[in-house]
DNA sequence: AGCACGCCGACT
DNA sequence: GTCGGCGTGCTC
């Protein structure tokens, strides 16, 4: 006697199968088990969905049905909360429980027999080698926890309170405020031990791994002993398969990892910090478009245990969380050991005289000071947010540029390689030596890159040691760590890069930053543009002065054409709270968020007409439903990079004043969109963005 | 997405 | 007469 059970696949998105599809088993099968399955002439891994399988009209026969072919059952089942989290994240997000519960597991897992599982897992018992500390492989001596602050001390006492409540109803989430150096880690690392102590495991979520090595050997070194894994794409396969399944057994007992590893199955979880949780690199950006920071949150709701959310620069949607009392804030205002943050000073760039034609990137008193850095034998940090040598090449005879063939973009001309290279397709060319179009010798790059900066700079201090880090000189696997290294022995004199230095790393000798063309930010399109630029300039500040005795003589410099901009002149009080107050009440007046809820509609295809015929055709069905009369739906725009690869893009606007009635919206939407996509032939694909970070 | 089936052009 | 182009349709 066979029964029938609800099986969760990888159904892509379009098929329209976004619920678990039922097969039948004669043995029973726990729910949240690894199965294989048929589906057409595949198979497929799936997962036990719990709950009952759809009833009424849309339910199969039994006649149907096709069978279970193997159970993984070495492995133990996900648990219930797991598979909530991923039902939550699947619908909030609008794409199917399949899709979201097989691409949040490690790869190998999908593809691994009962018989292959069983021989992982076996090697997995035989050797708990690297478990431990992977940073430190002889047993290391704990080092003795710092003294703490009494900024600390209190933040710690309120958190205990938190933590101590083992109530029926999960902890409020609580926000740690506190600029760079004030002391973060160190509340994470307090709160990871009491968790720790009580058999708890503990989930720590960064931005970037290789960005935040500290962080990592922060928590490696405090529990030497403690078996710690880490969660991320950098992972070859197998050490990601290794490392899940350590914490799925609930061997791990530390879990640090980017976005993907807030899915990790956790069996005993205890505690959650979110580290810089305003990063824009908590939002998976293709695929289910999740935000880690929020599903932290729920997470941590369902599973009824503590979340920190840390950031000196915290989102706009978590500071108005706490200044509705929805979560908790705690503050740590000052560095530890009463280190001044570095001072702020704005050029204006408009007292610059003006010479026709050549323009330099780097005004004369920048210049003078990072001389005096240099003579010092002090390191600064020069950031520019725009890799290559310069965004534009540029005709000066018949007005050629470089755009891309395929795309509504630039190719931007990299002088290391000679290339013309698009950053959003990759087409890549060598450089003409004559104009394309005229045959003019007079091609001139416009405008500058990283690339032409640590020229620039290298010619005007003669004799400095200055070295780049970008994306293109850390292509290659372990550039990076050894380009910091040098940094941190002293070999560097100057650091040019993008805002990809400005992040986590912790350079001790460091006394200038200089931001040097921050501007376009605050004239985006963008609403969350100045939001991100505050929090660059503030995190890049972070970066000079970490040593107190050199805290007193470090700068920011910031080269601005606007230096009246409220923004600016919030940075230099380093006044955040004061940002964000002028930012929501901008915010508030617009109606964007947090004040209202969105969702973007995409679509892409050969011509923009199609494209913009497929979200007229949604546009028009969406505002015949009474559920839509809350909502605005604006009309389709082309996308600010129009044309990719030669596929035109649109999107659609759809805005709401809650969540709830957004959510109602799309899943009405859901079905009629896929049966548009049907009628409309020309449109290659289209995506839902749910909390979209850019619009 | 895969992976079929299905109906029109250049080959041994 | 076949081999194969990729248009369109389905998967519990």
């Amino acid at each position: 006697m066979s029964q029938r059970l609800r099986v969760a696949v990888e159904a892509p998105q379009h098929s329209g199968l976004s619920a678990p599809l039922d097969y039948l088993s004669e043995q029973p099968i726990a729910p949240g088990s690894l199965v294989r399955v048929p589906l057409g002439r595949r198979e497929l891994a799936g997962i036990v969905w719990p709950g009952p399988s759809e009833e009424g009209a849309a339910a199969l026969d039994e006649a149907q049905l096709r069978p279970v072919l193997a159970v993984l059952d070495a492995l133990p089942p996900l648990s219930k909360r797991w598979c909530e989290l991923v039902e939550f994240a699947a619908s909030y997000y609008q794409r199917s429980i399949g899709e979201v519960a097989l691409s949040v597991l490690p790869p190998q897992l999908r593809e691994l027999s009962p018989e292959q599982l069983q021989a992982r897992l076996k090697k997995l018992d035989k050797k708990p080698k690297k478990l431990q500390a992977e940073a430190s492989p002889e047993p290391a001596p704990r080092p003795e926890p710092p003294t703490l602050s009494p900024d600390q001390a209190l933040v710690l006492a309120r958190l205990d309170e938190l933590l101590l409540t083992p109530g029926d109803t999960a902890p409020p989430p609580v926000l740690l405020y506190g600029v760079t150096g004030s002391g973060k880690t160190e509340v994470y690392l307090r709160a990871a031990e009491h968790a720790l102590s009580q058999g708890r495991q503990v989930l720590v979520l960064v931005p970037e791994i290789n960005l935040t090595p500290q962080l990592e050997a922060r928590f490696a070194e405090r529990f030497a002993g403690t078996p710690m894994v880490s969660l991320h794409s950098a992972l070859t396969p197998a050490q990601r398969l290794g490392n899940w399944l350590q914490a799925h057994l609930g061997r791990a007992r530390l879990v640090l990892g980017t976005r993907l590893a807030v899915f990790a199955s956790l069996p005993e979880l205890g505690l959650i910090a979110v580290d810089e949780e305003h990063d824009p690199s908590y939002k998976q950006q293709d695929g289910a478009r999740y935000s880690a920071r929020d599903l932290a949150v729920y997470r941590a709701r369902l599973e009824k245990v503590p979340v920190i959310l840390g950031s000196a620069t915290p989102s706009l949607e978590s500071w108005q969380h706490a200044n509705t009392g929805r979560y908790l804030r705690l503050a740590l205002p000052g560095r530890i050991g009463g280190g001044a943050l570095p001072r702020v000073r704005l050029f204006d760039m408009n007292t610059l005289p003006r010479r026709k034609g050549v323009s330099t990137a780097l005004s004369p008193p920048l210049l003078a000071a990072l001389r005096q850095r240099l003579e010092a034998g002090e390191q600064s940090l020069v950031f520019l947010n725009r890799r290559g040598y310069a965004p534009v090449l540029h005709c000066a005879e018949c007005g050629w540029k470089s755009e891309c063939p395929h795309c509504s973009a630039y190719r931007v001309f990299h002088k290391a390689d000679r290339t013309l290279r698009c950053h959003h397709c990759g087409f890549s060319q060598r450089v003409p030596h004559e104009c394309p179009d005229c045959g003019n010798q007079d091609v001139a790059p416009l405008g500058r890159g990283t690339e032409q900066l640590e020229e620039q700079l290298a010619a005007a201090l003669p004799g400095a040691r200055v070295a780049r880090i970008d994306a293109d000189t850390t292509r290659l696997k372990g550039t990076l760590e050894s380009q910091l290294q040098a940094v941190h022995e002293g070999e560097v004199d100057i650091l040019v890069g993008t805002q990809m230095v400005t992040k986590g790393h912790d350079f001790r000798r460091i006394t200038l930053v200089a931001a040097i063309n921050p501007d376009s930010a605050l004239f985006s399109s963008d609403f969350r543009a100045p939001e991100r630029l505050f929090a660059l300039l503030m995190q890049a500040a972070g970066r000079a002065g970490r040593d107190a005795e050199q805290a007193a003589r470090s700068e920011m410099w910031v080269q601005t054409w606007h230096p009246e901009h409220a923004l600016y002149r919030a940075l230099l009080q380093h006044d955040f709270e004061a940002f964000a107050r002028s930012q929501l009440a901008e915010r508030e007046s617009a109606g964007l968020p947090p004040y209202s809820h969105l969702a973007l509609l995409r679509a892409e295809a050969r011509t923009a007409e199609a494209a913009q015929a497929f979200l007229s055709a949604a546009a028009r069905w969406a505002q015949a439903l009474p559920e839509a009369r809350d909502l605005m739906i604006y009309p389709p725009v082309p996308m600010s990079v129009a044309r990719v690869a030669n596929m035109e893009r649109l999107q659609m606007l759809v805005e709401s004043p809650t969540r709830g009635a957004l959510q109602r919206l799309l899943w009405l939407w859901m079905p009629e969109l896929h049966a548009l996509k049907r009628e409309h032939r020309g449109l290659q694909r289209w995506a839902v963005d749910v909390d979209p970070l850019a619009i």
